[in-house]
Formats: C-alpha cells, sequence, structure tokens
RNA sequence: GGGCGGUUAGCUCAGCUGGUUCAGAGCACCUGCCUUACAAGCAGGGGGUCACUGGUUCGAAUCCAGUACCGCCCACCA
C-alpha cells in the first residue's frame, strides 16, 4: 500500500482478504494439542436467504470464534444447513404447482427427486452469503441434516430410542395442519386471540322413540360446524339445574340423531350455558370426555378441513364454509337461540398460518419424561450456563411440564420413519430394510421383502437437528452408546458457546442437551447466548409482508461487512430486542473511516529527533489506558457483554488513541516525530488492530498487514489478542485531571470564541497539581500555564477544576458583571452542597453506623467544598473591589 | 388464567453485593469551526423527580410491598 486513499472503501478490501484466507485454510480445524474452542452453527434453512437475524446471530458467533483463535485456542466452527421438513416441502410443492404440477400426481420418488433438485439450486446460497459477511466458518466441515451420515444418525437414534421402549406409536389427538397436510408438534402451535362467535343451540329432548319432544336444553359453541360429531351432551353432575337432563337422550339438530346426556366434573358450571357438546373427535377435551365415558368418535372432518360423509350434511364444504352455512340453517330451523360475539384462543400453524385442527391420528412419540429431567438437571447445576439466566425459569417450567414430543410428520422430505409393518398390520423397527426383514421374519419366516411397507411418515426436523452437535463430528456416535467417538467427537464435544434466539429455546436448545446427555453423557456446550429479536426502529418485527426487512447483502455492499456488523453489534445488549437503525450502520462506516484515517496520520510521521516530555507522558499514559481498557473488554467477553466490549474499545480508539494520544504526540507541522514515540505509536495501533479484530476482521487484516512487514502466510487472525499490562492509576489520575483542564480551558476559549492558535495564560492556584503534566496542558490547550498561590488581577475568566482554582488571563476581553453573577451562583450552590454534606456529618446515627470509608468521604466533601467556598468568596471580593 | 422479565436523557441501553461530589454511555440535538489524518471530521454544550405510592434504613435508581403500563413464555372453559 503505496498511498492511502483519503476514505476507506471495503468493497475490494474483504473479497481480496476473505479469499485469501480461504486460499490459506487459516478457518480451518484439526484436533492437536491446543485447547479446542468449538461452536456449531445454528443451522439455517437449507434453502433460507440471509437476513437480519442471521446476520446479528453470525457476527457473533464470529466474533467469538475470532476471538478464541487469537486467544491462542483451537477454534472450529462447524457450518451447515438444515432440511427444514416442513419448509422446503411446502416451498417445492409451490414451486410445483407454478410448474402445473400437483403434488398428489406425484410418487414419493418423483417428488423427492424435485425436492433435491431444488436443494441443489437453492441450498446453501445462505452459506455462501455468511462468507460477505467475512464468517471465519471451517467450510470443509459443511454438514447438511439431510446428507446420507446424518440421515442414518437420525434413523440410529429412532431405532435406538424405540429399543429402549421410549418411542411409542399411538392414536392420539395431534394439532393436524390442514394446509401443510401433516401433524405439527405442540409447540408449532401459536395461539393468539382470535374474534368468533358463541353460537346458543337449542336441542330437543327426544323421547322413548327417539322422536323429539318440544323440551330441550341449550349448549354453547364456537364450533357448530361439528355438532353432526357429537357424541354426548354433557353437564357437570354437581348442577341441579341440569338434574332433570339425566338418563335423557337430546337429538343433533338437522340430523336428528340421538346422543346420551352424560355428567363429567370437566364441565363448568359457571361457563356458556353449564352444557356441553363433546364431540370427541375434534376437540382434544372432548376427547378425554370420551374416553373416561366410553363414547363413539366419529370423525367428520378430512385431512383438508373438509366436511366429509360422516357429517351427513355440507358434505365437502370447508370448515369454515360449512360453519357460516350450519349457521343460517339452524338459525332457520329454529335451533338458534342467540349468537354472541366471542373472542377465544385459537391455535395457528406456524409454518402455514392454517387454524389448527385438532385431529385424531396415529403417530409416533417419543417420551420426554426421563430425557426432560436430565436436560433440566444439566442447566440447573449450571454445566450448561444461559445468557441471560432469565430463560432458565422459562426453560424449567417448560421441562417441569414437557409432554410427549410428536416425531412424525405426513411429509415426504425428511428422514422416513424406519417401521415396516407386516401384512397382518403388526410391525417391526430396525434401522434397514435388511435388518426390518430379518427382524420380520423372526416372527412370521414366510415373509419375503415385499410384504413389508414402510410407515410412509417421516421424522420432526427437529429429531435431526437435535443431533448438531454430535453428529457433524461424529454420525455413527448417536444411537450407538457403544460406539467410541471418532477423534473429532473427542475433541471437539463438548462445544463452548451456542448463540441462538429464544424462540427455539425448546424446539432445538432443550432437545440437544437431551441428546448430549443422552448420547455423550454430558452437556453439548457450555454457554448458550441467547439474542434478542431483530425489529425495526419502530419495534416492529421485520417480515417480508411488511417490507421493513433490509437486504444484508446491499447493505454490506453499500458500507462493507464490518460496518454492517459493528452496527448490529452496536444496539445488541444480550437479551433485548434489537431495533434495527441504519443509523447504526452507518456509525460503524464512520468508524471504519476513522480508523483508516488515523493510520494514515500514523504512517505518514517522518522520524527524527528527541522525545518530547508531552510525547513520554502520553505514551506512558496510552500503555496504562490500553491495559485498563483491555482487562475491561476481557471482561465484557466473559459475561457476553458484546456491545460493551465493542463500546469500549470503540472509545478507547477513538476518544483516547485519536483524539488524545495522537493529538498529544503529534508533531508540529513539517516536524518529525521522535523514534521511540514513533515505535510506541505504531505498536499501540498494532494492539489496537488486534483488540477490534474480532469485530472488524477485513480492515483491520488491511491495515495489520501494512503496518509492518508480515511474513508469508502471516495473519492478524492468528495474532494473540493484546494482554494488559500494569495500570498506573496514579498517571491515569493526573492525565484525567490534565484533560478536565485543557477541556476547561477550550471551553473558556469556545465560549469565548478565541481561535484554536491563540497562545492563552492559565493562571492554576495550588502547588498540589501535578508538573509532570503541564507541557501536556500546555500543548492541548494551546496556552501558557503559570502556577501561583494567589490571583492578582481578575481580569479574565475563573473556572474550578476539581479542587483547583484556575484563571485564564484575557485583559478586556472580560464582562466583569456576568463573572460575578456566575460566581455567585457557584457560591451559593457550593454552600448549599456544603450544607447537606455538614448534615449528614452532624447525624450521630449516620457517624455511628456507617462504615469509616463512606463517613472519611464525607469528612472530604465538607473539606473540598469548604476550599472552594474560600476560593469564590475571595474572587468574588476581588471582582466587586474591580 | 398461570409464570417470568421490564419501566433511568428525544432514542437504545449501562448502573454488580444500598454509600466514591452518582445520576452515566452511545446515538440524536444545540453552538462554533473546511485547524495541513479524517466534515463519515474537530472543539465545546444543553438535557432525566431513575413509572407511581408506601415501607425498611443514618442513607434507596439500587432492598421490600402494592399500583399502573409494556413485553415474553406457558395454557385450546366449550
Amino acid at each position: 500500500m503505496k498511498e492511502l486513499a483519503a476514505k476507506y472503501s471495503a468493497a475490494q478490501v474483504e473479497d481480496k482478504w476473505y479469499g485469501w484466507w480461504l486460499e490459506k485454510k487459516f478457518f480451518h480445524s484439526e484436533p492437536d494439542s491446543r485447547e479446542p474452542y468449538t461452536i456449531v452453527i445454528p443451522p439455517p434453512n437449507v434453502t433460507g436467504i440471509l437476513h437480519m437475524g442471521h446476520v446479528l446471530n453470525n457476527t457473533l458467533n464470529d466474533v467469538l470464534i475470532r476471538k478464541a483463535r487469537m486467544d491462542g485456542k483451537n477454534a472450529c466452527w462447524v457450518p451447515g444447513t438444515d432440511h427444514a421438513s416442513i419448509a422446503t416441502e411446502s416451498k417445492v410443492v409451490a414451486k410445483l404447482k407454478d410448474m402445473g404440477i400437483s403434488k398428489d400426481s406425484l410418487t414419493r420418488e418423483q417428488f423427492l427427486e424435485h425436492a433435491w433438485q431444488w436443494k441443489e439450486e437453492h441450498g446453501g446460497i445462505i452459506l455462501e452469503q455468511l462468507r460477505k459477511l467475512g464468517c471465519s466458518c471451517d467450510w470443509d466441515r459443511t454438514r447438511f441434516t439431510m446428507e446420507p451420515a446424518l440421515s442414518e444418525a437420525v434413523i440410529n437414534t429412532f431405532v435406538y430410542f424405540y429399543k429402549k421402549g421410549w418411542i411409542y406409536k399411538g392414536v392420539r389427538m395431534v394439532n393436524w395442519d390442514p394446509e401443510a397436510l401433516t401433524a405439527v408438534s405442540d409447540d408449532e402451535v401459536i395461539h393468539r386471540d382470535t374474534q368468533s362467535h358463541f353460537y346458543h343451540l337449542k336441542y330437543y329432548i327426544a323421547d322413548s322413540e327417539g322422536r323429539p319432544t318440544d323440551k330441550y336444553l341449550v349448549i354453547a359453541t364456537t364450533r357448530p360446524e361439528t355438532i353432526m360429531a357429537d357424541a354426548a351432551i354433557c353437564v357437570n353432575p354437581a348442577d341441579e339445574r341440569h338434574h332433570w337432563l339425566r338418563g335423557k337422550q337430546v337429538l343433533i339438530p338437522l340430523i336428528n340423531r340421538a346422543i346420551p346426556v352424560i355428567e363429567d366434573d370437566y364441565v363448568e358450571m359457571d361457563f356458556g350455558t353449564g352444557c356441553l357438546k363433546v364431540t370427541p373427535a375434534h376437540d382434544v377435551h372432548d376427547y378425554e370426555i370420551g374416553l373416561r365415558h366410553n363414547l363413539p368418535v366419529l370423525d367428520i372432518i378430512d385431512e383438508h378441513g373438509r366436511l366429509n360423509e360422516k357429517a351427513r350434511i355440507l358434505v365437502g364444504e370447508d370448515r369454515f364454509v360449512a360453519r357460516k352455512k350450519i349457521v343460517k340453517m339452524l338459525e332457520e330451523a329454529g335451533n338458534l337461540v342467540k349468537t354472541e360475539a366471542y373472542t377465544s384462543p385459537v391455535g395457528y400453524s406456524e409454518r402455514t398460518n392454517a387454524v389448527i385442527e385438532p385431529r385424531l391420528s396415529a403417530q409416533w412419540f417419543l417420551k420426554m419424561e426421563s430425557l426432560a429431567a436430565t436436560a433440566l438437571e444439566t442447566v440447573e447445576s449450571g454445566r450448561t450456563r444461559f445468557i441471560p439466566e432469565k430463560y432458565m425459569n422459562t426453560y424449567r417450567h417448560w421441562m417441569e411440564n414437557a409432554r410427549d414430543w410428536c416425531i412424525s410428520r405426513q411429509l415426504w422430505w425428511g428422514q422416513r420413519i424406519p417401521a415396516w409393518y407386516l401384512p397382518d398390520g403388526s410391525f417391526v423397527v430396525e434401522a434397514n430394510a435388511d435388518a426390518a426383514l430379518k427382524a420380520a421374519q423372526a416372527i412370521n419366516p414366510d415373509i419375503k421383502a415385499e410384504d413389508l411397507r414402510q410407515d410412509e411418515d417421516v421424522l420432526d426436523t427437529w429429531f435431526s437437528s437435535w443431533l448438531w452437535p454430535i453428529s457433524v463430528f461424529d454420525p455413527l456416535r448417536p444411537g450407538h452408546p457403544e460406539h467410541k467417538p471418532n477423534a473429532d467427537l473427542a475433541y471437539y464435544y463438548p462445544t463452548n458457546d451456542l448463540v441462538t434466539g429464544p424462540d427455539i429455546i425448546f424446539f432445538w436448545v432443550a432437545r440437544m442437551i437431551m441428546a448430549g446427555e443422552e448420547f455423550m453423557g454430558r452437556e453439548p456446550f457450555s454457554n448458550v447466548y441467547f439474542t434478542g429479536i431483530v425489529r425495526d426502529k419502530l419495534g416492529r418485527k421485520m417480515s417480508k409482508t411488511l417490507g421493513n426487512s433490509p437486504d444484508p447483502l446491499k447493505l454490506i455492499a453499500e458500507y462493507g461487512a464490518d460496518a454492517v456488523r459493528i452496527g448490529m453489534l452496536l444496539c445488541s445488549s444480550a437479551g433485548n430486542d434489537i431495533f434495527y437503525d441504519e443509523a447504526q450502520i452507518k456509525q460503524g462506516a464512520a468508524f471504519c473511516n476513522k480508523i483508516w484515517n488515523s493510520y494514515r496520520l500514523v504512517k505518514g510521521f517522518a522520524v527524527g529527533g528527541s522525545q518530547s516530555e508531552v510525547a513520554r507522558l502520553a505514551v506512558k499514559w496510552f500503555e496504562s489506558k490500553l491495559s485498563q481498557t483491555i482487562a475491561a473488554v476481557e471482561d465484557h467477553y466473559r459475561k457476553f457483554r458484546i456491545s460493551d466490549a465493542l463500546m469500549a474499545i470503540y472509545k478507547l480508539f477513538w476518544d483516547d488513541y485519536c483524539s488524545t494520544y495522537l493529538e498529544a504526540v503529534k508533531p508540529a507541522f513539517g516536524e518529525p516525530l521522535d523514534a521511540d514515540t514513533h515505535a510506541a505509536t505504531l505498536s499501540f495501533f498494532d494492539s489496537l488492530l488486534r483488540l477490534i479484530h474480532p469485530v472488524m476482521p477485513f480492515i483491520t487484516e488491511e491495515l495489520w498487514q501494512d503496518i509492518a512487514e508480515r511474513r508469508e502466510g502471516e495473519s492478524i487472525m492468528f495474532a494473540p489478542t493484546p494482554k494488559a499490562g500494569e495500570v498506573d492509576a496514579a498517571l491515569l489520575e493526573d492525565f484525567a485531571l490534565a484533560m478536565e483542564t485543557v477541556n476547561a480551558v477550550r471551553g473558556v476559549r469556545n465560549q469565548r470564541n478565541i481561535a484554536p492558535k491563540e497562545c492563552l495564560n492559565l493562571l492554576v492556584k495550588g502547588s498540589a497539581f501535578p508538573d509532570a503534566t503541564i507541557p501536556l496542558v500546555e500543548k492541548m490547550a494551546a496556552c501558557k500555564v503559570e502556577k501561583t498561590e494567589a490571583f492578582e488581577s481578575a481580569q479574565g475568566v475563573g473556572f474550578m477544576v476539581r479542587t483547583y482554582e484556575m484563571f485564564v488571563s484575557l485583559d478586556g476581553m472580560v464582562n466583569l458583571e456576568e463573572e460575578l453573577e456566575k460566581a455567585e451562583k457557584e457560591l451559593e450552590h457550593q454552600l448549599k452542597f456544603l450544607a447537606g454534606v455538614r448534615a449528614k456529618l452532624s447525624n450521630e446515627r449516620f457517624t455511628a453506623h456507617a462504615p469509616a470509608a463512606v463517613v472519611e468521604t464525607e469528612r472530604k466533601k465538607e473539606a473540598d467544598s469548604l476550599s472552594k467556598i474560600e476560593s469564590l468568596q475571595a474572587k468574588i471580593k476581588a471582582l466587586k473591589n474591580n
């Protein structure tokens, strides 16, 4: 780099270095004697594209991994993608639909061919995008949850749990998504309060022949379209209002099917009419009542959410259309007593937003009780730590109430359930068809391969991603506890940190802990850092429909990846939602430019001459300041306060290094800088670059390569994190006092519009003012300092810096009236302050109870205040005499 | 309905086990500067009854209780 441009342009720099890092395989990790530091990426959906949430998450991951690498650890960040069963399948279905092909018309094999093709075309785009962001993933280790080895791991796991007796198949009421045509787990259902209606319907009592009488009862329902599936009317046995109904049969309106009146505690007497229609096929609670009372189950809604022929009326109508129509029919038939507006929680599918239909079907479940108990202990014992800690409560609550996990999905894209059915309907569970055949033949020797039929369902995506921290290293291990972990797994597991959103704490985090404990006997990661959700600056969630989600790649193209990374981190204090504002990224870009330009200055220094006192002081001061900040930054990192770490570095660079240090050592125009200071200045710059590198990898590599001769293949990526040295607290104190003085003088200058070049005379009263800092004050404030015991003339501006009275002489430029007024105001304030302190000190209970140190500071306050008052009074007197 | 968390400057947030002259930071804002690294900059400045009400204490932004509002999680009274 010969000439440095006045402005930093990120685009070329970033591509250049990323390409070089890749070429040198700097991101690749193999087990060795160093301490490992491991992160597995939260695998994005294979067909996903980068959004701001990914940017935040992966920036944090990259900061952690780069930091660890510079700390001398063997850093390994395993990237990869998730096959995302429902999401991907629905995308493929949509694409086929565009092509005029319906999924129904395809065989499973044909469909999967399309799906794989789609995956080949669109898969992994997001991984390419992560490179633009600067992520230092070990790309050679890229994994996909549905690649053969990982799929095998999933199947083995299923077989393992089945043989352990923890996986069972059962007919249960599940959450059915009529759009995706699959069951979804409880966690994939979002309940939202929804406006609907409460329909009060008359059910006439039947006589002994089953004919309607003129007596009736009234039930209240939100789902009148399901009345044809009613199996009973239920009342609370304690409800005397309904005792007359005991033993009676009532007739379902419109179809006049007779059903019994039963009694069950479940019914709330004071809700609705106290009469509940029981529809076992279409409501979870009703199903349970049905089981208790042995009621028949009549399923009148098909997989698409339409009424089937068992409904007898409105056959083929969608459930919501049917609802409208049947209300009208009921009204006409005189069964509708009244309609009330009613708001109740309704379950929606997280994926398709379709209203979930409780549906009875055969599904596979994994028992959660033992797994959840173990996983709870992992976190409670602190072996896995949650940051922020508040998520422990949520976690505990869920773990203590975990219900069995519905792991089957009625989809094709995913790992197919390894259960094979015999012609008699029984089944065997084995890892593959051959083993299944053997197992089947053990039951019935006549069975041939073609007699076996594999289960049509696939497994929930999370049933594969919960193995991720294990399977990315050694896919053989899950399901085979006897398999000795391979070298990678033994070395990299458990991983160190996991960065993810709190929205998948149950889906993924909890289950990884379960799998980790089950298959490895220990936690999969030490820390889980939960980020917030990225929102726009109005606080709205980013979404496609709102169009408030910027394209990260455009931002990177415009501002540079470093700027985007900084921008995201600046607004992301741990555990809070992130309010994204492009202004933050602009701030990041400004910071890049600041670094760039400071380097132009540093690089441009000519070397020569001897070290000035100011320079010597500044060098010593910055050494301490740097050490102090490094210690603070390390502490922030330990606590995962990444934005605080960044801010500390930001201020160190901008305020301390640029505004203070460089201004202090900067020689007069045309003069050289002495060799010692020059060396120190470069060395500081080098330390600063290393400190910032994890956050801003590109610009730091660019400048680090230029600041000194580097060996072939040497990168800042492996340069050690600067270590904190000694901190000279007294020096920092003195320097701070000096800079406050400078600040005050500059203030005087500013107020009176005195040119920066014009040298002022500064009188400082008090011999204790540190002499060593005087040259600094003189240079930085462009003044001549004189220590004195008393001020003779009042021609100028007086002020206090801490306990020092100071005075800038300004002949003829001062309004004495104003000065007097100011001094009197200050005196008044000081007197009040003193009174407060004295009130405290004269309070015996205070002096008796408060620790000595606290009392001591109060005494100091009193003394300081007294001396200030004395000075002020003298000043006022002088002003008045003038 | 149950649980958890929050309320500090215009905005986003720090403020650890009560006590350094404690009310802070960044951004935004105001004033003055094209000063020979940087106007994506430099120098300076204003701004808050720490949600409200009580309590504990010599002393409360900090601890306790209640109130109001906000957010999140869990939960299908049909």
